[in-house]
DNA sequence: TTCTATTTGGTAAAATTTACACAATAAAGA
DNA sequence: TCTTTATTGTGTAAATTTTACCAAATAGAA
């Protein structure tokens, strides 16, 4: 939402177009050359940090409203999507008269306690990942955003902690079974790179020399004939991730390590 | 719901005591003596089986709400839950014609299209595990319920059948991470006892022999120093979970096979 | 006392994971 | 052209874990 007229008209008409009582907050990853980044949102009216968030529609699947609302925020279209958890508990938004006040005035509207969007509402969640170098984050009317580095995530508002520590909980799990880490590379990289994908996802050291060694027994990456020149010493091989292969071991459920 | 006039006031007013929108299905699953089955309801008014569900107090915790509805089946107040997934695509819940009026005739009510019921829902997926020997299932003024064994469901209801799948593959995963069977067990089980659990939730073969030994390696398990006495045959020793070592696994992330 | 049915302990083989060192080589600089 | 530098590629032995089995132990029935 980009001008007021349309915030005035989402505040008192919303809930005809999007499902009331249930909203969207995703935690974007962001991976680079060694660092893991998250999308952090800060309302202009409120105080704090928050996950980005959204409104599912009404004619949407929950994947598709992810997507969308992923796509709002980072202008992309294809980043690896996988719902973790849904949260629910009662009082987990907490806004006092200040914030109620704020908000009213940013949106010129009135009656905002009344709202559709100030009723209970449970909060679905999703995470996403993607090259952090190909996004910059969207704000809009009511929101900035930024990037943040995964260990400088400051307190959050809501129960978007402990949404975080689910996801990354969530996105370190599934980095063993599903190619996440296709998102994240180009079609052709090294062996050093992939390493690298893993190491800071993980935040922790893998053997080098072992790394490779059951991603390529599996199948799972494939090496090329093509090296890569990058600087004054032996170049690395290119590989490529092995889609079909990579279903076939989701199917049977072989897992890395 | 056991009167009419419940279920009356339940329609007319519900939306101020649970929250709109959102309802809850539950995979109750239930193990004994090597035979796994879930729970089945039946409305009275609608044809076909799903599962059976409920919707979230405004008051309550998603957690306590799954405890409370499957109290409200199976009567069992320490069973083992766990959310797995949400549900909402549209177009899930397809009611025809015949199906309004069957629903408005039994419950004695005309604009049921219009009450916040039928507005578009979606649902927070939990399954639960018990031992179904325990159990006596409870049907209610508008459904049965029935146990069924797990390879005898026929197809169901809505996106039931999904749920179905969804549910048996995220026990089936953390039946090696967390002490599921502690939940199916007597307190002091034997070995035979424990295989039997995992092979049967499994659905797969698992050596007798080798099978307890990373259980007991773990210390997930102790043995006693007592004997069962079943038969014409060596006595079987009794064995016990720690919890306490179980907790610790689950912290470092220590697992199964 | 013998027999039956089941449990238990143990061990060798196979498979997987881990630890670790040095040769190969692209290109920058002399 | 040769040397130097920084990184990548390959291989193997050791350690650990998993798998496949056999034979002894034993409670109670015959």
């Amino acid at each position: 939402m980009d001008t007021t007229e349309e915030l005035q008209d989402f505040i008192a008409n919303g809930h005809k177009t999007f499902i009331p009582h249930v909203s969207m907050d995703n935690a974007i990853f962001g991976y680079h050359d060694h660092q893991l980044k998250i999308l952090l949102s800060q309302y202009k009216a409120i105080e704090g940090y928050c996950l980005p968030g959204g409104y599912i529609k009404r004619t949407e699947t929950l994947d598709q409203a992810a997507k969308r609302i992923v796509k709002e925020r980072t202008g992309l279209d294809d980043l690896y999507l996988q719902q973790y958890k849904t949260f629910g508990d009662p009082g987990r938004i907490k806004w006092n008269e200040m914030d109620f006040e704020k908000f009213s005035e940013m949106a010129g509207v009135k009656h905002i306690k009344d709202s559709w969007l100030m009723d209970h509402t449970i909060s679905i969640g999703y995470y996403a990942i993607t090259d952090f170098s190909l996004v910059t984050p969207k704000s809009d009317l009511s929101s900035y955003c930024e990037w943040f580095n995964i260990d400088e995530v400051p307190p959050l508002l809501y129960d978007h902690d402990d949404m975080v520590k689910e996801s990354l909980q969530a996105l370190r799990q599934q980095l063993y079974y599903y190619p996440i880490a296709a998102k994240l590379l180009p079609e052709k990289f090294t062996l050093t790179e992939i390493h690298a994908v893993y190491e800071t996802i993980l935040g922790k050291k893998l053997d080098i020399r072992n790394f490779p060694k059951k991603l390529v027994f599996l199948g799972l990456i494939k090496k090329l004939n093509e090296k890569r020149n990058i600087g004054p010493h032996r170049a690395p091989y290119l590989y490529r991730f092995d889609m079909k292969k990579y279903n076939k071991a989701l199917e049977t459920g072989t897992t890395l390590t």
